[in-house]
RNA sequence: GGAUGCUUAGCUCAGUUGGUUAGAGCACCUGCCUUACAAGCAGGGGGUCAUAGGUUCGAGUCCUAUAGCGUCCACCA
């Protein structure tokens, strides 16, 4: 027998480590159909957050319900080794401990980053078995294995020898900190304060000035020109002239380009190549030197002569106080401006002149949105309006840099000697070839996620049987880093779409709507929840709280109710169990009213669940079975019950019921209802995740009962609502004057209704009491009360009551005489509003009956 | 500049292909220790669905415009 009040720490403890004793989340059962989810693998560069629970719960409602539906169900587990962002980490805790990464050597520094793979690994273990996931950890796969490098050697081999991997010198986002190279995607814009700089370039042998207005001052070292529009009035005649670069002294020509917009600064833009991406295609139509005046560190190089060795702010000083001293700074103009900045170290990223192995988007793209015009082979985004960010990216995206200078990552399978470059797997024979010394992005790997932890590129038989997967579970924010690169990969090597569908959700929120983030404060661990609230709990609140793709903000209000709502279910149980605790076998041949009621609500939410479950709309399954339980089960049916509980078709009906409700809520709270199936007389599974999940039968649904007890809460509620305004005390008589084909919804549940109301039932007589007269589409009943008699007040309320009747029904006359609503409307409607009407007449047949 | 989401009760949010008196949780008011649950039960109050037009027999829902809040992408010499 379950405890009195919902313990969780009593319920969650040691379950799950039951589950993977039992081998209850492992795949592979051939006899049934394959369905699959690979996770998207959390970084190990720290715990997860509650992004991650809410993605990952997502998912594990998925898995549950499809493998109590009958589907061989793989949850495949797996964790990313995020080269830049677990390199950036490890390189700051050996700071800590007075290590240089440079100094340890790669293989030291690699010894150490696998040491800290696999302690934040287990740290994420015990998370995802805290949050109770069931996934399959037979085939945990983490993106830096052996398999996946194998996969990762022969996409970049296979891409490169296809042309769309190739290596070249262009401008790209620099990470002066970790001295690599970055992609777009891991450039984040930020508002800052800077300034415009307008400075004197003076036209060659002349007093004449053009005033050029920069906010990077320090880069003039690398200018090799400067820019006017060639329809711009004011300058274009100086196009071919010469400028004198200041401090350097030098000349450079005056080109004229569409770059220069005439009516943005002053209209002379300063043109370094080799630091700026637009300037750099600039040089490239006028065939401009490109000087490179930065070291990797954001240092000055020998090119900024004087100023070699200073960093690039501190240049930026020491130029203007010399600009100014020699007359040739204008003014200073304060701006705020957008600059890039690493997403991982957080400092302003350099657009540097660089050698990078880079991917060649133009085929993958075309291949990936012609793919998104069949509906039998596209990805299927849920909701649909996600796509857009899909084929927006792909119609729309630059050449990906994908060669990091770092350490942590798949080493790029390049060969040198001399100007010789070789790609393969191995190095080729001949001595003195040196393999590449970067690592590839991490997003290249895990782009191969989805086939790749299958075995990919060998022909396995979970490759045959899982891919593609059936669904992909993520955020918003990651579409373009990872769904993007998923999706053309895998048309690329499988010629299949990655997933069948994408559902998307949105991201967590503090209680006011404002990013959890580490730099407000205002994250909230989800571990500190579970502790606080249970596992079931967070996972109900995270799960069914917003419409897909909607942001969700955490509030603790909800989680505390959402224990209150378990705690009812755990209540309720106890009920069931206590009354069925000697059933042997379940029995429906004797079924009351209030049984057959509750059996039809029973099968029409369970194909309600079913259809939305299908769906993926977990917040609407949230509020069917929320409904469901609390007010059919618990409200009405639990307490009409009591007058039959000894009843074995009503046992039989009660336990069938709690069974049916705790299996459609397992997949949402796995912890309590594994406790209280356990606890049930009798069950259909060796474990409620084995079970059948429950299927609509139309045998079970009764419209006549379900009609009559329909009524009878009606009536109950307004008899209660009556009671409560007319003070109206205990063991009042009730007198049942309902048109004889009605006679017996009152007198077919005399017992409910002295049982809930606390009444007798008059058959006959009116007494000499105060009598108070309600009207019912069947009728009217009549009150027999001692106590004080109607006041004004009442009989007002009963005048307004008619009034708003009469007015009612005037509205529904009108709309019921109106030809073209009575056309057009879908027949069911309208056929509503004529039963409507009539209930309504008959009501007020019966209130004029008595009120006069 | 382009795209996109939101605006519904005091708060947080639902609201299916348009169907006619708009729902929930929390909060609030009243009454109850009724033997599963007082973290509960029963009853109740509270919304001209951001604004202005339009389509329609019918609009919270579709269309157009406007306002406010938010997000993404591009640009920012």
């Amino acid at each position: 027998m379950l405890e009195a009040k919902y313990n969780y720490k009593k319920v969650e403890e040691g379950k799950y480590d039951k589950w993977l004793k039992d081998e209850l989340f492992k795949a592979g059962d051939l006899t049934k159909e394959a369905f699959s989810i690979v996770i998207p693998p959390p970084n190990v560069t720290g715990k997860l957050h509650l992004g991650h629970a809410w993605d990952t719960t997502l998912q594990d409602i998925i898995i549950r319900y499809k493998k109590m539906d009958g589907y061989d169900a793989l949850w495949l587990p797996g964790m990313d080794h995020a080269a830049i962002a677990t390199e950036v980490k490890v390189v700051e805790r050996l700071k800590e401990q007075g290590i240089n990464k440079r100094d340890l050597g790669r293989d030291g520094f690699l010894q150490k980053a696998w040491q800290w793979k696999e302690e934040y690994a287990s740290t994420i273990r015990g998370q995802w078995a805290k949050l109770g996931l069931a996934l399959d950890y037979s085939r945990e796969r983490f993106t830096l294995d052996e398999g996946l490098n194998k996969a990762v050697t022969k996409v970049f081999i296979d891409l490169y020898n296809k042309g769309w991997i190739y290596r070249g010198e262009r401008i790209i986002n620099w990470d002066p900190v970790q001295q690599t190279a970055l992609s777009n995607e891991e450039v984040v814009y930020k508002d800052v304060e800077g300034a415009f700089y307008h400075i004197k370039y003076f036209i060659e042998e002349t007093n004449d000035y053009l005033e050029v207005a920069t906010t990077r001052p320090e880069t003039l070292f690398g200018d090799t020109a400067v820019a006017v529009n060639p329809n711009d009035e004011r300058y274009k005649k100086l196009i071919g002239k010469k400028v004198i670069l200041p401090i350097v002294n030098k000349l450079i020509p005056i080109v004229g380009d569409e770059h220069a917009d005439p009516a943005f600064g002053t209209g002379v833009v300063k043109i370094t190549p080799a630091h700026d991406p637009n300037d750099f295609e600039v040089g490239n139509r006028h065939n401009l030197e490109r000087i490179n005046v930065m070291n990797p560190d954001a240092t000055m190089n020998e090119n900024a002569g004087k100023y070699e060795g200073m960093d690039r702010y501190e240049c930026r000083d020491a130029l203007l106080k010399d600009l100014k001293d020699q007359d040739l700074l204008i003014k200073i103009e304060t701006m705020t401006h957008s600059v890039g900045h690493s997403e991982r170290t957080g400092v302003m990223v350099e657009p540097y002149l660089s050698k990078q192995w880079f991917v060649n988007m133009k085929g993958l793209s075309k291949h990936v949105l012609e793919n998104q015009k069949d509906k039998k082979k596209k990805v299927n985004f849920v909701p649909e309006r996600f796509e857009k960010i899909l084929t927006n990216w792909m119609s729309d995206c630059h050449d990906w840099c994908i060669s990091r200078q770092l350490w942590w990552g798949h080493r790029i399978p390049a060969w040198y000697r001399n100007d010789e470059v070789y790609v393969g797997s191995k190095a080729p024979s001949g001595s003195g070839w040196v393999q590449d010394e970067d690592v590839l992005d991490t997003w290249f790997s895990s782009a191969l996620w989805p086939f790749s932890t299958l075995g990919w590129p060998d022909k396995t038989s979970d490759l045959e049987r899982y891919f593609p997967n059936d669904v992909l579970v993520t955020g918003y924010d990651i579409i373009f880093f990872w769904v993007c690169r998923m999706v053309f990969q895998s048309l690329e090597f499988t010629d299949k779409r990655p997933f069948k569908d994408c559902l998307i959700h949105g991201l967590i929120r503090d209680k006011e709507g404002r990013k959890m983030s580490k730099s407000l404060g205002n994250g909230v661990d989800p571990m500190d929840v579970i502790d606080t609230y249970g596992a079931d709990s967070l996972r109900w609140f995270l799960t069914t709280n917003s419409a897909p793709g909607q942001d969700l903000r955490y509030d603790e209000d909800k989680v505390k109710a959402t224990w209150n709502f378990i705690n009812k279910i755990w209540n309720a149980s106890r009920y069931v169990l206590m009354n069925t605790e000697d059933l042997k076998k379940i029995d429906l041949n004797n079924l009351t009213s209030s049984d057959k009621w509750i059996l039809t609500k029973l099968n029409r939410t369970i194909k309600n669940v079913r259809k939305n479950m299908d769906k993926y709309d977990f917040n609407v399954v949230g509020n069917e079975l929320y409904k469901f339980i609390w007010e059919d089960f618990c409200d009405v049916y639990i307490e009409y019950s009591k007058v039959s509980s000894n009843n074995i078709s009503t046992k039989s009906t009660m336990l069938l019921v709690l069974t049916d409700i705790i299996k459609m809520l397992h997949p949402f709270m796995p912890y309590v209802t594994d406790e209280i199936y356990e606890s049930l007389p009798i069950k259909d599974g060796k474990n409620i995740l084995l079970s059948n999940y429950p299927k609509y039968d139309g045998s079970m649904v009764y419209a006549n009962e379900e009609k009559e007890i329909d009524a009878l809460i009606d009536i109950i509620a307004s008899i209660r609502n009556s009671k409560a305004e007319n003070d109206i005390p205990k063991g009042f008589g009730i007198i049942n004057e309902f048109k004889d084909e009605y006679k017996y919804i009152l007198d077919n549940n005399k017992d409910i209704l002295t049982k809930l109301l606390k009444c007798d039932i008059i058959l006959s007589s009116i007494e000499e009491n105060v009598n108070l007269s309600l009207a019912f589409p069947y009728g009217s009943v009549t009150l027999c009360y001692e106590g004080k008699h109607l006041t004004d007040e009442d009989i007002k309320n009963l005048i307004k009551e008619k009034e708003s009747l009469i007015v009612s029904i005037e509205r529904r006359k009108k709309l019921l005489s109106n030809e073209k609503y009575v056309s057009n409307a879908p027949e069911k409607i309208v056929n509503g509003e004529r039963e409507k009407l009539t209930d309504e007449e008959n009501k007020l047949k019966a209130l004029l009956e008595k009120i006069s």
